[in-house]
RNA sequence: UGGGGCGUAGCCAAGUUGGUAAGGCAACGGACUUUGACUCCGUCAUGCGUUGGUUCGAGUCCAGCCGCCCCAGCCA
């Protein structure tokens, strides 16, 4: 069962206490994507946390697309955030953009100048910079810092009407330009862009900066609780400025927890974007890629996906969460929704010599031992079959207890086999095994006669139907414990490593194709059916590749093993 | 060397006013097994970055060190 209780963290105490104390009555927290690229399993972490928190509390979230950059955004990721959050299992209330409350901002904009709280500065960005001064020295002010209000309000004015280029001009807020907190440092709210924009069209040509906009917008909203990450904690103080100088009636808290990292993940939109602009991989939902649409793709469920994320909980400490997590919630949840099959991935044919040939026998088989209710299917059974080349092997090791000649096994749901005879090529691969059965080994008739070590699957090869599978590797590998690596070179700078640095390290490996069989009883699969294959692991019906002559298999998780040759 | 944060097991993470270290993942034993799976049972911090201090008692309070992360976009 999917526990929907948030775990005790700091955010909730909080919320918690804000209630015991009348501060709020009510809960509104919110979702705010920018719709510059696809939500991943980092942004599925901040959804849950928002969602969870105003649901346990029956409060409410909107999602609000944070569209105050155009030249990044477009709608095609607009669509694609509401598919993911939907598909995530959430209600949004409201379903707003940043760019809706333009009017607002400008307006608010225009107080604060008239307040002597901004002014429009003609420093060039590079200007801007220069005297900002740096981490221990204070900036200088600007020479257009004292302006008159009449001024100022008449250059913003002509800014919004387009009357200069871009980069020419900028408003600023004036707060202080020898704050210890550089984000205090008379800060740029408003610059100039002539660019069209996925929502308002041509209407601006100024465009509002996060730091102004998002405190505007979460105030408008009513948001209670504003949660974001870690490294938006030194704009705090500038968040409450604007909320504050703006006169804003509603007084939203920001709060900032840890976003995710997990082993193996590449968890930067940058970085992902340039996966599927290089054509490294298939596009942003490819089986390999940590975006929710991906991770659909792959067959990762919701339930999984939400059981995840509330179990690895919310702190401010910088954290890396070993990615077995995430596996371990699928396996936990298609455990017993998934039917059970046999599919053979590599084959090996095996002859049963003393089978009659031409009879095919139908064979009890459960869909789900774990799970009664989803019932029986027949499976067919005759001479020759299919098994796993990985379950034979000609010089086992000890405690090898598959196939090999002169031992014998159980056929999953049919009969003891002995292997008599191996069948090589010129080049000695094994391409074939003669086998015996025992008759008197059928599955159901509870024979006692002997024990037998090993059970393998099969599937009938008379009846099998072609299938393609695809086994999946992290896309990146962790460095290694990078043991006798020179210290010291600069270029290998990671985190900020250039692209060329990054897309070399890709693992070579990360997907594997293989053509095998399954049983005929899975003619007509569908995109998005999810089967545990006996003894391989979870596989998820690809909604791209899969044809009516054959399905494709994404492998979403192996089974664990404590099999080790 | 300015400012803002963070340090509890291999990994994530609880730990309300000081009262004798939750839980999950992983790992390792063992039982069971027609999946080397699942399930079940057991093990896994005399210890909470470190050093001192206060106290009958400190992960929780105080002081000092050490380590790590973030900030100098007209990105969000």
């Amino acid at each position: 069962m999917e526990n929907k209780q948030v775990s005790s963290n700091f955010i909730k105490n909080i919320i918690i206490e804000d209630l015991e104390s009348g501060k709020h009555k009510k809960i509104l927290t919110r979702f705010p994507p920018e719709p510059n690229g696809y939500l991943h399993i980092g942004h599925a972490k901040s959804i849950v946390l928002n969602f969870d928190l105003a649901d346990e509390f029956k409060g409410l979230t909107n999602v609000r697309f944070d569209d105050t950059n155009p030249v990044k955004e477009d709608t095609e990721y607009v669509e694609s955030i509401k598919e993911d959050v939907e598909w995530l299992g959430y209600k949004w209330d409201g379903l707003y953009f940043a760019s809706d409350y333009f009017e607002e901002m400008y307006n608010r904009a225009v107080l604060l100048i008239k307040k002597g709280k901004a002014y429009v500065c003609e420093l060039s960005a590079n200007e801007i910079r220069e005297t900002r001064g740096t981490l221990n020295r204070p900036g200088q002010e600007s020479p257009y810092h004292s302006r008159s209000v009449e001024e100022n309000l008449d250059l913003f004015t002509r800014m919004r009407s387009g009357e200069f280029p871009d980069g020419e001009k900028v408003l600023r807020a004036k707060i202080d330009m020898a704050s210890p907190n550089l984000n205090m440092r008379d800060p740029v709210i408003y610059r100039i862009a002539h660019a069209s924009h996925h929502n308002t069209g041509d209407k601006w040509c100024i465009y509002p900066m996060y730091d102004y906009a998002h405190p505007i917008e979460d105030a408008v909203e009513g948001i209670t609780h504003s949660i974001c990450t870690l490294e938006f904690e030194d704009h705090r103080p500038l968040y409450d400025w604007v909320i504050r100088e703006c006169e804003m009636e509603c007084q939203p808290r920001q709060i900032e927890f840890a976003r995710l990292n997990m082993t193996n993940t590449v968890m930067s939109k940058r970085k992902l974007k340039l996966l599927v602009d290089e054509g490294v991989v298939d596009g942003w939902d490819d089986p390999r890629m940590p975006t929710i649409s991906g991770l659909r793709r792959r067959g990762y469920t919701p339930e999984a996906m939400r059981s995840f994320v509330r179990e690895i909980g919310v702190a401010k400490g910088n954290s890396i969460v070993d990615a077995q997590m995430l596996e371990h919630f699928v396996r936990e949840d298609l455990k017993l929704k998934a039917p059970r099959t046999m599919a053979v991935i590599k084959p090996l044919k095996v002859i049963i010599t003393n089978y009659p040939e031409g009879q095919v026998e139908w064979l009890d088989a459960e869909n789900n031992p774990e799970n009664p209710a989803m019932g029986v299917r027949k499976i067919p059974f005759s001479r020759e079959i299919y098994v796993e080349q990985d379950d034979f092997m000609e010089d086992p090791p000890p405690k090898y207890f598959r196939l090999f000649p002169g031992n014998e096994v159980r056929l999953k749901n049919a009969y003891f086999i002995k292997c008599n005879e191996v069948i090589k090529d010129e080049q000695g691969q094994v391409t074939e095994l003669r086998c015996t059965y025992d008759p008197e080994t059928k599955s159901g008739t509870d024979f006692t006669g002997r024990k037998v070590k090993g059970t393998i699957h099969w599937v009938e090869a008379a009846h099998a139907l072609p299938a393609e599978f695809r086994l999946y590797e992290p896309l990146i590998l962790d460095e290694q414990e990078e043991a006798d690596e020179p210290e010291g070179e600069e270029a290998v700078e990671t985190g900020t490593g250039t692209s060329a640095d990054f897309l070399d390290h890709i693992n070579p490996n990360s997907l594997e194709i293989l053509q095998g069989f399954i049983e005929p009883n899975m003619a007509g699969v569908k995109p998005q059916d999810k089967f545990q294959f006996f003894r391989y692991g979870y596989f998820n019906v690809d909604v791209r590749l899969t044809s009516p002559e054959k399905p494709v298999f994404n492998r979403i998780v192996s089974l664990k093993s404590s099999f080790k040759l």
